[in-house]
DNA sequence: GTTGAAAAGACAGGTAG
DNA sequence: CTACCTGTCTTTTCAAC
């Protein structure tokens, strides 16, 4: 379900740094035409290379300045009902914006936006009381320095995913 | 800076979740005609709430698919122009998608996608290539159980930062 | 904040390379 | 099969109220 040329991979990076660029000024900045750019994220789209698009908000702006890290450990032997409950609750909860099982000494990192200490701090308690949970180690973020979407990678560079040599 | 009635936070959750919605659409949710929904979204950009649009891509898809989180430690005694080092380059490296400067235990969390092992173990090694960092310790992701961006909170639930009546 | 109108862009043909 | 062109419809945007 692959087949990304160099032009689909230009709109896709146009796309993420302006997700209202317009039909028009994406195929002037790739050089093709209005409607032919429309077709291929039409594509694009479908295919789910592009899942949507949204607005990015400023955390403070919206009442939700503190940001935190948890990582959390699960207990050794646990069912996978228990699991089940846990990624449940990581869903459902709206200060939660991501959550990624994770190799290594722990099992889950959360990133959480929260709006105070003590909604944080409620937030850690509910998670600790899920069965599956043994520990959580939080790192409270004191400042931002970057935090953006996945675009794709710009060239042949170290991470690029393309050049592999015979 | 700031006052944002109910109608802008039903405004910007709309436009997180998608962020192309028509001002029509939106306007119709919220009970507004367009041309005040987009009268709000202009004001909502200028003061800086609503940052931007981007098309929220499939990692896997852009050949990003590996994602790693890297706890960094800094050394005890490190200059401000080598904290600086550090920082320009997480702010040019696109591997590095997010960077917090957190308390505890690290110093930085950061988010990483790459398209290899190879390529995110040449990223640790040019990481830890920089004076000021001490330590790495990376976590590997498995499967990324949610990822989405900020949006205001639905009420004045647990983490809600309203509540203060007039 | 609303209604109405002009400008701009999105989208669906059809056409040529 | 892919991209361009043209016409129509929608959306954005600005005006007046």
């Amino acid at each position: 379900m692959q087949g990304l040329d160099d032009n689909d991979l230009k709109i896709l990076e146009l796309l993420q740094r302006d997700g209202r660029a317009t039909h028009a000024a994406v195929g002037k900045a790739v050089g093709l035409s209005a409607p032919s750019v429309y077709a291929r994220i039409q594509r694009l789209e479908k295919s789910g290379v592009i899942r949507g698009y949204a607005a990015q908000l400023d955390p403070a702006g919206v009442g939700r300045g503190l940001a935190a890290f948890v990582r959390v450990t699960t207990r050794a032997i646990t069912a996978s009902e228990e699991q089940d409950e846990f990624e449940r609750f990581v869903l459902a909860e709206p200060l939660i914006l991501e959550c990624h099982d994770v190799d290594g000494e722990d099992s889950y990192i959360l990133k959480v936006r929260a709006a105070t200490l003590e909604s944080l701090r409620d937030l850690l308690a509910r998670i600790r009381g899920i069965a599956a949970v043994s520990r959580t180690v939080t790192s409270i973020g004191m400042v931002t320095i970057k935090e953006e979407g996945v675009a794709p990678l710009p060239a042949n560079g170290p991470g690029a995913s393309r050049g592999k040599r015979s």
